[in-house]
DNA sequence: AGGGGTTTTAGAATGATTCTAATTTGATAG
DNA sequence: CTATCAAATTAGAATCATTCTAAAACCCCT
């Protein structure tokens, strides 16, 4: 359970996170993350731009999404994607199994990986869900890309310092 | 690896759960099982389209999205979704952590489950990929929707016998 | 040949997200 | 205090996968 010293914090994090981006902590902003960091419902960005225009009633979709980015960018929020792209399919094997997602050029393999036995009775009992199906999926860069990458990275000169910035 | 045969098993119980089902297996439908059963590259709707038209030409994309609606019901394919609905974030905990999502309201739970040490490195030695972060979501029904369902349903009569049909 | 269902079609509608070009804002220098 | 200028914000258009809709095509059976 979140105290309200976790939340302070939490928002602290984010905020610093920001400031090191160099953007400023603008009024409408700094509500998205005072949302973030005490929302226990996964809101999405309805949600939260309905919540944002309770104070700020001029603030725009786009800036909440503007937001979110550069939240995302600085790994302050979990972004639970459901509409990142086209769904795939798996007709070779229907069950619920998990997959190895590249980044990059969306490829994805199928994992084997057994999943533990009565699983979702176990966390049923738990939670009191009637659980159905999971979803697993790993995250990262195939070993084409990395070669890919690896060529494209040769030879080249190191990262260019980014602007800074005074707050509003 | 599949072999002939597997792939000749595969479209046979998919071609049984679609009689089963009471549609027929027209020419078009039996094109989309068969590169379902076939591929192992996770295709997209547009990529399955693209591949019927080749046999095909007239095909529409209504017609795959049909078809594949007709296997999802009957559970014989695995829909990879990343276009269900509105994205949602979690500004509390930024890290990946598992979650339980309810079917019916939408509602998402964090779920309390300790990551295995060091999976993604394991993960990466054995597929060359390099893993970056994880998505581990359980389906299913919560609590309240589960309540929901029981009043809704009692006193309710069984279910009515579908129609049957003769093949084209 | 005709009836009556299923299947298929093209195109419109939907809805989340991204893009764009113009406007507003606020910190700062003069 | 005012002008300046980049960052922030805006409304609305564009995009794209998916769903919906109403009409047309198809097939089996008599």
């Amino acid at each position: 359970m979140a105290t309200g010293s976790d939340i302070q914090q939490r928002l602290e994090e984010m905020r610093a996170a920001l400031v090191k981006r160099g953007v400023a902590i603008t009024p409408k902003r700094a509500k998205v993350l005072e949302i973030l960091a005490t929302s226990d419902e996964h809101p999405n960005v309805g949600d939260l731009h309905a919540e944002v225009q309770r104070w700020h009633p001029s603030t725009s979709l786009a800036t909440v999404y503007n937001t979110i980015e550069l939240l995302k960018e600085t790994g302050q929020v979990l972004e639970l994607e459901f509409s990142a792209a086209a769904n795939r399919y798996d007709g070779r094997r229907p069950d619920s199994h998990p997959h190895l997602v590249c980044l990059e050029c969306q490829r994805i393999d199928d994992l084997e990986v057994p999943e533990p036995e009565g699983i979702f009775e176990a966390i049923g009992a738990e939670t009191g869900y009637e659980v159905v199906r999971q979803r697993l999926d790993y995250y990262g860069i195939c070993p084409n890309c990395q070669k890919k990458r690896e060529s494209r990275l040769s030879g080249q000169a190191g990262f260019v310092a980014l602007n800074d910035r005074a707050n509003y």
